[in-house]
Formats: C-alpha cells, sequence, structure tokens
RNA sequence: GUGGAUGUAGCUCAGUUGGUUAGAGCGCUGGAUUGUGGUUCCAGAGGGCGUGGGUUCAAAUCCCAUCUUCCACCCCA
C-alpha cells in the first residue's frame, strides 16, 4: 500500500503541476455508454451488473426459446444482453467523455483533469494483467492544439524520471497508419493492417507477413508494407523516409503532426528517449491522431503507459467536434516492474524517529507529555501501545528499525531524566528533555 | 474464449511406486537474560493436506467434478 501510494503520488503531483483538474467518476456506467468503444474483444471484456429485481420473470424461456430457433451461437451472450444494463467501467476515458458531455455547459473548455481509480477487465488474469487495476489518466479536451501532446510527454518524462526508471517513449499518428492501409488501396483493412504491425516485435517479418495475409491483405499489399516496417535512422530521418514513400492527405498530415510535436518536443530536455516509431499500433478504435506508449528498457513488461488522441470521443454521446487527448499509467505495472527492480526508496514507511517503552499507565503519562512536545517539534515519535515485556517491544523497535528508544520508568520519574538508547550501538545514556530534542533532531 | 500448471503450518516449500504419529527453513511463543533489541543456544505451539464426490483394507498421493492462484495464446495498462 505504501508503495502504491508513492506511486500514485508521484503521478498525481506531475499531474498537479500541470494544472490538471482531479476527477472521480462512479464504478458503473450503463453498458450504453460503454459497448462499442473498446473494439469488438473490449465488449467481451466487460464486466456486467446483473439487474435487480425478478428480472427473468416471464422473459426469460422466451428469450431463450427464440435464440434457439435462431439457431443462434450464444444462447447466453443474448440473454445476458437482456438481463445487464449496467457495467463496470473498462477504463476512464470513456466514462471520462460521458462526464465531459454531460456537463458541457458547467465546464470551461479547454478542460484538463487527472483521474485515478480502478477499472476492471473480465480477461484472464496473468503477469501484467489484472482482473481489476488502477489507472491514472490525464485528459485535455476541446483543443487540438499539439502542445497537448507535448505536455503529456513531458509529464510522462517527468513521472518516470522521478519513480527512478529507464523507459523509451514512442508516438505514432493514427493517421499515418491509415495512409498506409490507403496507400496499399486496401483502405477497409486498417484495422487488420494495425494490428498486424503491431506484432512486429513478437512474430518477427515473416509472422506478421503471415498475419496480413491471414486477415485478407494481398500479396502484393503486404511487399508494399514490407519498406515501412523498416524505417532506420533518427527520428526525422524516418519522418523524411516516410514522406518520400507516402502522397496521400490523410497520411501527410499524420507525418506533419508527428514533426510539429518531435520540434516542439526538442526544446525540452527530456531524460528518456522520445522515439517516432511508424510501427507503433494500439488497439483501441477510439484513438485518430497521435499515439503514445511508454516501454520500460530494463526488463520484459507490455506498456507501461499509453494514450492518444481521440477527435470524436465524446461524439457518440452528442457533442461533436471536441478533439481530446490524453494518457493513461498503468499503475499495477509500474508497480510490479518497480517492485522486480528493487526501485522503491528505502525509506518509504512511515517510521518514528524515536519510540518509547510502555512501563504502565503512571510512567505512560510521563512519556505522553514527553512526546507531545517532540512532536511539537516535528519529531516523529511514538510510544508502544501495550505495557508487554521488554524483549517485544524492543524487537518492534529493532523490526521497524526505529533509531532511539526512549525508557521513562520509576528511576527516570524521580530523577527527572529520559534514558535513551541508540538502538544502532546499543550506547545509553540519560538526558533532559531539550537534549532530548538536539539529539533527535542532529 | 483455447491450452498448461498450481493449491500441504502465518510465509516459502519438501513429501518416494498409495502404507503407521505429514516434515524443513523462516516467522511466532517461552527460557538462558524478571528494565534492554539486532548475534548465539535450548524448548514449545501451530496442519480438517483448496472444496465435494469416487476407487481401495488403506488416499496429501490414484480418478471425476468444482473453485483459487499462476503461465502461454488472443488482446491490453
Amino acid at each position: 500500500m505504501v508503495k502504491r501510494k508513492y506511486i500514485f503520488d508521484t503521478i498525481e503531483e506531475a499531474f498537479c503541476k500541470y494544472a490538471y483538474q482531479p476527477l472521480e467518476t462512479p464504478s458503473m456506467e450503463n453498458l450504453s455508454t460503454l459497448m462499442g468503444k473498446y473494439g469488438e474483444e473490449g465488449d467481451q471484456l466487460l464486466f456486467r451488473i446483473l439487474d435487480s429485481g425478478d428480472f427473468l420473470r416471464g422473459k426469460a424461456s422466451e428469450i431463450v426459446k427464440d435464440q434457439w430457433n435462431k439457431g443462434s451461437a450464444s444462447i447466453s451472450a443474448a440473454l445476458r444482453n437482456q438481463i445487464a444494463e449496467k457495467g463496470l467501467r473498462y477504463d476512464l476515458t470513456v466514462p471520462f467523455a460521458r462526464f465531459v458531455v454531460q456537463h458541457r455547459n458547467e465546464l470551461t473548455f479547454p478542460f484538463k483533469r487527472y483521474q485515478i481509480q480502478p477499472v476492471w477487465r473480465a480477461d484472464k488474469p496473468q503477469k501484467g494483467r489484472y482482473r481489476e487495476f488502477y489507472q491514472c489518466d490525464g485528459d485535455v479536451i476541446g483543443t487540438d492544439s499539439l502542445l497537448n501532446e507535448v505536455e503529456l510527454i513531458q509529464i510522462i518524462d517527468e513521472v518516470f524520471t522521478r519513480l527512478g526508471l529507464d523507459v523509451t517513449i514512442k508516438i505514432n499518428n493514427r493517421k499515418i497508419l491509415k495512409g498506409l492501409a490507403e496507400h496499399i488501396e486496401q483502405p477497409d483493412k486498417f484495422m487488420d493492417l494495425t494490428m498486424s504491425i503491431d506484432k512486429l516485435d513478437k512474430m518477427g517479418h515473416e509472422g506478421v507477413k503471415q498475419e496480413m495475409q491471414q486477415r485478407g491483405i494481398t500479396p502484393e499489399a503486404v511487399e508494399k508494407i514490407t519498406p515501412f516496417l523498416f524505417l532506420e535512422g533518427s527520428n526525422s530521418e524516418k519522418l523524411e523516409s516516410l514522406r518520400r514513400m507516402m502522397f496521400q492527405e490523410e497520411g501527410g498530415k499524420g507525418i506533419e503532426e508527428s514533426q510539429e510535436i518531435l520540434e516542439y518536443a526538442d526544446v525540452l530536455k527530456l531524460n528518456n528517449v522520445l522515439e517516432f516509431d511508424p510501427k507503433l499500433a494500439r488497439g483501441l478504435d477510439y484513438y485518430t491522431g497521435t499515439i503514445f506508449e511508454v516501454q520500460t528498457n530494463e526488463m520484459e513488461m507490455g506498456s507501461i503507459c499509453g494514450g492518444g488522441r481521440y477527435d470524436d470521443l465524446t461524439g457518440v454521446f452528442g457533442l461533436k467536434d471536441v478533439s481530446g487527448v490524453g494518457i493513461s499509467f498503468g499503475a499495477e505495472r509500474i508497480f510490479d516492474v518497480m517492485e522486480r527492480l528493487a526501485r522503491f526508496p528505502k525509506r518509504m514507511q512511515p517510521s518514528a524517529r524515536i519510540m518509547f517503552v510502555n512501563f504502565g499507565r503512571k510512567e505512560a503519562r510521563k512519556a505522553l507529555e514527553v512526546l507531545q512536545a517532540l512532536r511539537q517539534a516535528s519529531i516523529e515519535s511514538e510510544i508502544y501501545p501495550d505495557a508487554a515485556k521488554m524483549k517485544k517491544q524492543m524487537s518492534y523497535a529493532n523490526n521497524k528499525s526505529i533509531a532511539y528508544v526512549g525508557m521513562i520508568g520509576e528511576d527516570e520519574i524521580d530523577k527527572g531524566v529520559i534514558t535513551v538508547k541508540n538502538m544502532e550501538t546499543g550506547e545509553q545514556k540519560q538526558v533532559d528533555l531539550e537534549e532530548l530534542k538536539a539529539l533527535l533532531s542532529g
């Protein structure tokens, strides 16, 4: 928990610094607002919430019979759609879009918000994938300026720098991929194309070629794509080669946008590598412009942060022509990476500088007085809650690596002193309150 | 959704081709040290072997079902 909070705090501080507003939305949404936003796979991965009440009465047998007669592939699926109208959110972006539309009259645009909340996906959990996980989203909505993309890159860079992780920030533009689909004269294969390209790292060139053909892309087209997959050189060199290969209006626009972002980013001194990668795809349907993905350079792990621009996410909720761009940090994955690489700072647990041994009621009263004074001087301190055996109290202090142990027993009360023991050296001496304060703040 | 593993003490795991009283390390408790931890030594507590069936004279062990967690594919943070 402490570690998780550390990640959240780091992200939150970064967003605050760039003037993003905090926002939370309910865990549940109407299924109608969730469905159809995440591609066909996405709908399958939604957790549905069963309606309340006796929802099967008079309905179940008819639905089942109806589907049976139709020879439906999945009767359960049909039934499912009739008995659940709410679902758990799948990400934070779509509920955010819904929120923006609903409150459009109260918000000042461009609207920037960050949101740190759990999301749920009904797939099989495994390494780096959970049924429930936290996302930390930041979005800017109501502006199509590419400065926002740049700002998000800065935030990503800042967060990972502060967490002490070495990452690569990859960017691409959906318009380039779209241009590519037009370039091979199969614009309808846009989604198939991007999904295949995305697998290059995993399956290799041959695998991707096969994948593309399986998805109905003609062999000539596959050959035509090959040079795009092996662009070399610096970001600007890659952009230059792309420009020479592609003439479509749409693709050209994507190239221009990427170029503009990279030019802006040049002014910034980023700590991490910003790489333009025309192979970057991303499965979410709603992205239309720039897309981001962040990967650690230090171990094998899926992306730990991703995002992109969506030109018309609010359109489906009845608010047209509002462009937004956002990113999402995958807290759980970042946690896993930090844990594996042991990157969490050592002293994160709030731990006292001094612990007082509890000798009983009378002695504890005296200790409380001292504690009060220490705390007023901002010295983190505590008293063991029970008058347990000394040995137990000492090992508690030891296990929590508390630097000093203070003892106020009968003798000390009589003499008006405090016995303080240095837990590292084992040294022990008697001091008064002022000396104790000096010792502990030094 | 497809395929493969896993489940034994608080934790990490042993447990042979079914065979008496199910083990270890760490942790915990007590003692050596009644107001002194971290080191050492001694002793002790703690287990319906995931759940429900079945086979057998006998099941942690074999069979079936179910749940959990994990891994690969798909996809994703």
